[in-house]
DNA sequence: TTGCGAAGTAAACGATCGTTTAGTACGCTC
DNA sequence: GAGCGTACTAAACGATCGTTTACTTCGCAA
């Protein structure tokens, strides 16, 4: 990704355009947000988006990296158990971790991501639908140790789509349950008790699956 | 929702125009989509929309009912096993109508529905996340029945969340997966292994929630 | 044959889009 | 204090959007 930041420029301004940005991306997608409804809403020139970010494109790409960065930060200082700890306590430290990047209430990253899977930009390279690739690869390391002997590359993979399908639940429809007056995440320990929840289902499903791919190789 | 077929109208050149319009809909959206684009493949007069339609949104309102119309004309013919039969089975069936609603590589719809949840366009009332009311409704029943005696309100929606969830995942991912090259449902007999293997989970993990709030219920 | 309404066409309209150009105000160095 | 570059402003540009208006074509009933 190219440096979003010109040489020089007034970082008072630049951070105001980006707090009025990021709100109307993330509320009408990047193609409907007009860019006048930005300045307006930042209290900036019409041109001061093409001043500071060279573009419309620079200035999403801008707010994506900054919000991607927050959320790391963020991220970051959630309790992370040791790799000896039980099965069961890592996997729900991961399910929050990864439930607090899709379903925070204070952020825009989960908005901005469910737009940008269901319709790329191209401010993404690929199509940007990553979990965050630690995430990712810790899930599959616990997926496999939960399977025990009978894990491979396609079982490892289905337990992975199971967990993470009911992460992502919420990215994309966080908004639309608000929406239609369904119960949200009001506070952090409403998240958790879904963390927990999650984790119960999880680990018996992924159980499950293992033994019953155990019963399938008995056959062959 | 309003007629939206005008009294007096070509069937032919009307049928060649939603063809068209499902498509470039499904791809981009609606806000994102030009008229003049859907003409052009429809191979009509850039007014042709306006006089058989009324307009843009009255052909987006005549697309997602002609698409709502036949997948539900589609999955009416799915085994649909009766209600004696084992919840497993039971549940199966249904998550496999499930998943043919959200996946389907011949219908438009998916595609549309989750363009309409992340992003409403107002076509739809509310926001439009229904899952086809029935099935919502026998889950409920299906899930209440795994929990046996300790299955509550709260307890039937962590449930139902939990199923739902595996399923919609694809809806909101499959293009996205198929854009990053994983592995595409290409045939009918993935999509069934597929069911097979989220019910099993689902069940495991069902159960383990009921087992759960069982031992809660003991400590009151 | 005339009249009429439905179907289809062509051109233009007004609005909005992102961007560009030209110009101003100001702080700094030389 | 002259020169210069940064931050900001105002106005206009060209393109595209959905829609409207005016017109032609054609089948069919009176």
């Amino acid at each position: 990704m190219l440096p979003v930041t010109l040489p020089g420029s007034s970082d008072a301004t630049r951070e105001r355009i980006l707090d009025a940005a990021v709100a109307l991306f993330a509320t009408s997608g990047y193609e409907a947000t007009a860019v006048r409804a930005i300045v307006q809403r930042a209290g900036t020139n019409l041109n001061s988006i093409n001043y500071h970010f060279g573009g419309k494109l620079g200035l999403y790409k801008a707010v994506l990296q900054r919000e991607l960065e927050r959320a790391a930060s963020f991220t970051a200082q959630l309790p992370q158990p040791d790799s000896k700890s039980p099965v069961a306590l890592r996997l729900e430290a991961l399910v929050l971790r990864l439930l607090t990047l899709f379903v925070s209430t204070h952020s825009h990253l989960p908005r901005l991501a469910a737009l940008e899977v269901v319709n790329p930009s191209g401010a993404y390279a690929a199509g940007g639908l990553d979990v965050h690739g630690a995430e990712q690869r810790e899930l599959r390391k616990i997926v496999r140790e939960v399977q025990g002997d009978v894990s491979d590359d396609a079982a490892i993979e289905r337990g992975v789509r199971a967990v993470l399908s009911q992460c992502v639940y919420f990215m994309f429809m966080s908004d639309a349950l608000q929406r239609v007056g369904s119960p949200v995440f009001a506070n952090a320990h409403a998240v958790r008790e879904l963390a927990a929840d999650i984790t119960e289902f999880s680990l018996a499903g992924l159980r499950a699956q293992a033994s019953k791919q155990r019963k399938n190789q008995k056959f062959e």
